[in-house]
DNA sequence: AGTGGGGTCAAGAGGATGTA
DNA sequence: TACATCCTCTTGACCCCACT
């Protein structure tokens, strides 16, 4: 790039123009510009060059050997050029090839992405997709360095210099086995407090969460005896044994072997958004994608 | 406000062409 | 062949605009 770095490169389309039609005045024409100030790129171009590129003949002007040797270079630089900053095409899933990088944790896999895979694998057979877990520390980091396109997140603890979508808004509900001996019914305060939770804590290790937050408003706790990281394996553990958890109930709603109960207590939902960088927004490809998954969550 | 780059306009130079 | 005319390119003067 050592060459170019010399050259404006305005001035090869000026080339591209005066080789096309060998006549100062009609490159003018064609490029817009006066004759002389064409006549005066010329110049910069002969400078630039080291060769007269153009010299008087009949009508006109006559290339050297050197133009002429410019001639299809330039043509398909120029081309190439045009194409690469060219609109981009619409977006083709039936044959595109692509791998779509998404962070989203097993909760939002189960409540987002599943109800949009197969009209996914139908509409763009050959794409991939590649799922990870990321926690929200990290989530600006990886979209800033190219290693995700898309996260399913909530919109609390979102970074906020990504785009968002809002997906769905979610409401927790209490669970149980389906044939607990104690929970014929919904319980009341006291008795949900005696029963044995489980509670979710993605960081690992949490025993409390906006359940005990709000029980400690009313002086009152809640026996939590287990915390796991993952969604799923509360669905496990709940089919198992006799302890309750409160879940967002699209995890929960279509699971035969659980039973869903309403809280005594209020417990705040949350916002279930996608989260993708400025780098991805005008993307057809990923577009495209957003709008499928969107879709597809709608429709549930 | 000064500076530089890039534009236009006008004038001039030089080669090609037409005609006597 | 000589000369007039035409066509095209180059150059200088000046203007406008962006940048510092």
């Amino acid at each position: 790039m050592n060459n170019l770095s010399r050259l404006d490169l305005n001035l090869l389309l000026t080339l591209d123009a005066l080789l096309t039609e060998q006549n100062v005045t009609r490159a003018a024409a064609r490029l817009h510009l006066s004759q002389p100030s064409v006549s005066v790129q010329l110049a910069k171009l002969r400078e630039a060059l080291g060769d007269p590129l153009l010299l008087p003949g009949p009508r006109g002007m006559r290339p050297t050997a050197r133009a002429e040797a410019l001639r299809e270079p330039l043509r398909q630089a120029l081309q190439a050029l045009d194409n690469a900053i060219a609109s981009p095409l619409p977006f083709e899933p039936a044959q595109a090839h692509i791998t779509w990088r998404i962070a989203a944790s097993d909760y939002s896999e189960h409540s987002v992405l599943l109800p949009a895979l197969a009209e996914l694998r139908h509409a763009a057979p050959h794409c991939r997709l590649a799922l990870m877990e990321v926690p929200s520390t990290r989530l600006g980091a990886a979209m800033e360095h190219d290693k995700l396109d898309l996260a399913i997140f909530t919109r609390s603890g979102a970074p906020l210099d990504l785009r968002s979508r809002l997906l769905f808004k979610e409401n927790y509900r209490l669970v149980c086995r389906r044939d607990h001996p104690e929970l014929q019914q919904s319980p009341d305060l006291a008795q949900f407090c005696q029963l044995e939770h489980v509670i979710v804590s993605p960081d690992g290790g949490g025993f409390v969460g906006s359940t005990d937050e709000a029980l400690a408003a009313l002086g009152l706790t809640r026996k939590v005896v287990m915390s796991v990281p993952h969604f799923s394996f509360v669905s496990a553990v709940l089919s198992r044994t006799n302890m309750v958890a409160l879940l967002p109930e699209r995890l929960v709603r279509d699971d035969p072997a659980l039973k869903i109960l309403d809280a005594p207590i209020e417990i705040t939902g949350f916002d279930k958004v996608m989260l993708w960088p400025e780098r991805v927004h005008r993307d057809p490809a990923h577009q495209w994608l957003r709008e499928l998954i969107a879709r597809a969550v709608a429709a549930e």
